[in-house]
DNA sequence: GCGCGCTTGTGAAATGTTTCAATTAGCCAG
DNA sequence: CTGGCTAATTGAAACATTTCACAAGCGCGC
């Protein structure tokens, strides 16, 4: 039975209020909750009940202060709209979960102010490592942040040098995965859709493209760029209707677009405008969102392990904080294209 | 500059050592950090240039446990994977970022045992208030929370007793718009598709859709149910196959879904097996999450304002947190419907 | 030259937990 | 009954910060 004052006004019982209760002393309040081995069952039994009947919570600040560090992992996300993150997430807590960790979410929203104020807040919390997907990988604040001891590692970017870890999919072989997918089916004229150019991972994808094409032997300047300000479903439907207003004798014929939110605004601007998907324009996204999948004609896509992805940095950032002898590692995962019915033989 | 040993192993510098390197106590170290107008011009600069050289970062646990409560709010959110939530989410960090709050966000997955968990974690982290779209809201973790002096809104579901501040769209509501625009538009036999029975939002939005035919003179045992095991696209296809396989006389013309993956499985599934929507089945769907409007054949689906859920749910919770003479609302919204392609006139 | 008021700075107490060396209790053998 | 041993318990120190009563310094008017 919880007895407290009404209202809950009251200050929450601490480990010596228990102990006072009990008639015992705050250490062996603290042995009961840390190693209950070491107090006898009858004193344990008696604490317990003081506990219980005080409505004792532990107070982690205190436990955290004494014990320098803090029991939470936190992972800064890039879009949490964006399923594909919220997939990696969970990767991260699979993880996290089975060693006991709590994940702490943030969401920079694409604001590298944002992101830079979550970083100063984790190094105040004193967590045990940071995952994050940053807004711009050369933002000196990473540095810092590794600079103070704090375990980094960059989930879905690569880093240069090798400062601290990173996981990642090959985007480059991704984007050339998706050109070779198209050419193989016939196609001649292919477009790019993406941006902006300043993200890595459109650069890559695109690069990927303009190689299908070269190995191919085409010029990687046949590769028909159409720019777009973000990765959102409302670009990609603007994009769409970029491409509706070409010629028809010089329109692509088939589109890789930089992700899926891309490509179902694309595909859908497509069908509202009476053009027909695949037959007058291909479309391969770029993710696998389980929406590519669910979309009314299945939007042919390159998968990325994303649980995995969180996962394997989880790992990596549990292996920095515990062991001495941590080297830091550039992880790279292999892409994969999923055919389905956006995509079809000329 | 930041001077510190190579490997970061060094423990990290504190007021203390902030103070000894400027030559202050460490009061006037705190009152630079808290109420720099009180400490002169030249000492400020002093302490400033020190922190800087060491690389002092406050610590939070520390701050916190004088304090006794963090700047953290958190949100325990059923299901990161879905868009409504995230959106919630969004509105939620508008709100907390004015106020100069962070924002802990947990994933519940939908389990109890987690979300139970992560409850007893924020609890020990005295976190400002809790935020949460629970699993069960009966679950007595949660009155235990309140007891505690913990605020706590619900988010998304209604809560009886007036026990907490809860914020909710109404269901009843959404579930009779939905199955009124289809009878407007001349629908006869129409189904309802969603489970499980447990959920509130299912039982509720089946209940509208149920007065609805009530109140055009017919019979609710004429709503077809069709339940499913989750409110997932997978299922959603499932229950596609399973419409698919009634007898062409009987099969519902139309169906209202308890959620907008349920409706886009379904659209998918019909239109693989060749069941043209909106001519052989109209579809509804519920919360018009951005892929609603993304798909290619855009949904016809109940809007709710999902940001602004959010922001008022912080709201309230700020409001119990700092006013003294709060008194526990039950926020109801009113749904919207948003006619699109996924239904139209018979 | 003294008291007053103001600004600036100080140092100790307090927060709740954990740890660890020291102490006590309990028990048995001699 | 005492010494010795183990198991159980204790109490104080340490963690980093904030707060607050107080002190020091200083200018100014009387």
């Amino acid at each position: 039975m919880v007895l407290m004052a009404a209202g809950g006004a009251t200050r929450p019982a601490s480990v010596k209020d228990v102990a006072a209760a009990a008639g015992v002393s705050v250490g062996t309040v603290s042995n009961v909750l840390n190693r209950p081995e070491r107090v006898s069952g009858r004193t344990r039994a008696k604490v317990q009940q003081a506990m219980r009947e005080l409505g004792f919570v532990r107070n982690e600040s205190a436990r955290q202060l004494r014990a320098g560090q803090s029991r939470v992992l936190a992972y800064v996300m890039l879009d949490a709209t964006n399923p594909f993150f919220t997939d990696v997430a969970q990767g991260i807590e699979d993880v996290a979960e089975a060693v006991d960790l709590a994940v702490f979410i943030c969401n920079s929203d694409q604001r590298a102010e944002r992101e830079r104020s979550y970083l100063t807040r984790l190094k105040e919390q004193r967590v045990q490592g940071v995952l994050i997907t940053p807004v711009d990988p050369q933002d000196p604040a990473l540095d810092d942040l590794a600079l103070h001891g704090t375990p980094v590692v960059i989930v879905d970017r690569t880093v240069a040098g090798g400062r601290c870890c990173s996981v990642a999919v090959d985007d480059v072989l991704g984007g050339r995965l998706a050109a070779d997918h198209l050419l193989d089916l016939g196609h001649e004229r292919i477009a790019f859709v993406g941006g902006p150019e300043r993200i890595g991972q459109v650069r890559d994808r695109r690069e990927g493209a303009g190689h299908a094409l070269v190995a191919a032997g085409r010029s990687r300047e046949d590769l028909v760029v159409v720019e777009t300000e973000a990765l959102t479903v409302a670009e990609g439907r603007g994009a769409g209707a970029r491409i509706a207003g070409m010629a028809r004798r010089t329109r692509p014929t088939a589109a890789v677009c930089a992700n899926d939110l891309l490509a179902l605004g694309l595909l859908q601007e497509c069908v509202s405008l009476g053009i027909s998907v695949p037959d007058d324009l291909a479309i391969v996204g770029y993710d696998d969102i389980d929406f590519a999948a669910a979309a009314a004609v299945p939007l042919t896509s390159v998968r990325q392990p994303r649980r995995q992805l969180g996962r394997t940095a989880a790992e990596l950032l549990i292996d920095e904080a515990t062991n001495p002898y941590h080297r830091h590692q550039q992880v790279l995962f292999t892409p994969e294209l999923v055919a389905r019915a956006t995509t079809r033989q000329r």
